[in-house]
DNA sequence: TTAATTAATGACTAATAGTCAGAAAATAAC
DNA sequence: GTTATTTTCTGACTATTAGTCATTAATTAA
């Protein structure tokens, strides 16, 4: 009797249906600004329902990250299949990412504050953290790049893969923050921000080059 | 008569001492559980007098983290005065980065986190702009040491000098928020903070290499 | 000494995260 | 088909706390 699976299916439905209200309010409201109760009234649920399926407002918003996130990887899954180098992959996962950036600047935000925050708090066990990290981000792929181009001859094989390619996302997020947060800044030193993407690419690939 | 000025330092005082209890009880506590009551009690004022002074918890924070960043700096100041060519003044600054980091944890979060939002909310004029931006962060000094690497010859020319040095200063930032916050990660990929951090001056300085 | 100005207070309001006893709906038992 | 049991949902309620403001106290000027 498959009861309990349909359940379990419908249990599913609705807590996406609740990530996908919250999604809304929280994009177009901003977290703080947003209470549980806008979010209960677009899921066209009670407060306490929310409540059943997510243990707290941040529980509810980590998931919203997580999903958005997961799209961000989405966006890049394709590029690890393209014929091109190392090095031209890894300029095209950037600009994929200055792309996801520009079209949504409040999405890639939230992916930022993700990824200073959450392992510092939650507790994973070894196996789980493994899928936590690649699971969401693209850090996996760009781990994988990484290898096929110490593999080319085009990075540098003194440090292991793995750190590079994490250096380098990180450096990704880091300049995506940059341009968000300080454009400003950026007019002051008569710059564009396609000339701090571009300088970027060029210091960073400069330095993991073998 | 001096009673204006008199009154205007007085203030002035005021508002330090609230700056340094609401700094006590925010790293005591993190800033969301500290309420504004803990400060008025730990300033020994009323919870009224404290808006006298600040506009909100927000702003208070944010004076807060502006002193933490100051002090910072201050433990860098020395540095850029020291008989070393540009590329070990740059890991100089680095490793007192580090140890601030190491010393302060809580502190240095409070500064990434000051870097991340600040700009994009309020709105400075462009000559208050720049003094927000070098008065408190210590990419001023990087500024100046890049640029005495470019005459040395140590470091590209091709690259404004100030687009360089905000680089290395996000990026250091990066590396520092990648050890604090993925401490977990770091073990599982059988690395140590030391190993991290050394690679990361190794890749960064290479990129920016003439 | 009195008037006027400035600073400080803390009881109060408004907003909202999270709870929980009871209602409603779905499923199982007979 | 009816009743009992389990699961899901509800929204009124509580607790907490940021921020306000009428009142009081202290300081300065007249």
């Amino acid at each position: 009797m498959g009861v309990a699976e349909r359940k379990e299916r419908e249990k599913q439905k609705r807590k996406e249906l609740i990530i996908r209200a919250a999604e809304k309010v929280f994009f177009s409201q901003g977290f703080e600004r947003s209470t549980m109760d806008d979010i209960a009234e677009e899921a066209e649920l009670s407060k306490g329902t929310l409540y059943l399926y997510f243990k707290s407002k941040e529980d509810l918003h980590i998931s919203v990250v997580h999903k958005v996130g997961s799209r961000l990887k989405a966006s890049m899954m394709g590029i690890e299949n393209l014929d091109e180098d190392a090095f031209e992959k890894l300029v095209s996962m950037g600009r994929a990412t200055i792309e996801f950036a520009n079209k949504f600047p409040d999405q890639m935000k939230s992916i930022m504050l993700l990824e200073s925050f959450e392992l510092q708090q939650t507790s994973y066990s070894t196996s789980q953290l493994k899928d936590v990290i690649f699971k969401d981000s693209p850090v996996g792929i760009v781990i994988r790049i990484v290898e096929q181009g110490v593999k080319e001859k085009l990075i540098r094989a003194d440090i292991p893969a793995p750190l590079i390619a994490h250096t380098l996302w990180m450096q990704m997020l880091s300049v995506v923050r940059f341009v968000s947060t300080k454009s400003t800044l950026i007019k002051m030193l008569e710059l564009t921000p396609v000339q701090v993407y571009e300088s970027h690419f060029e210091l960073v690939l400069n330095g993991i080059r073998s």
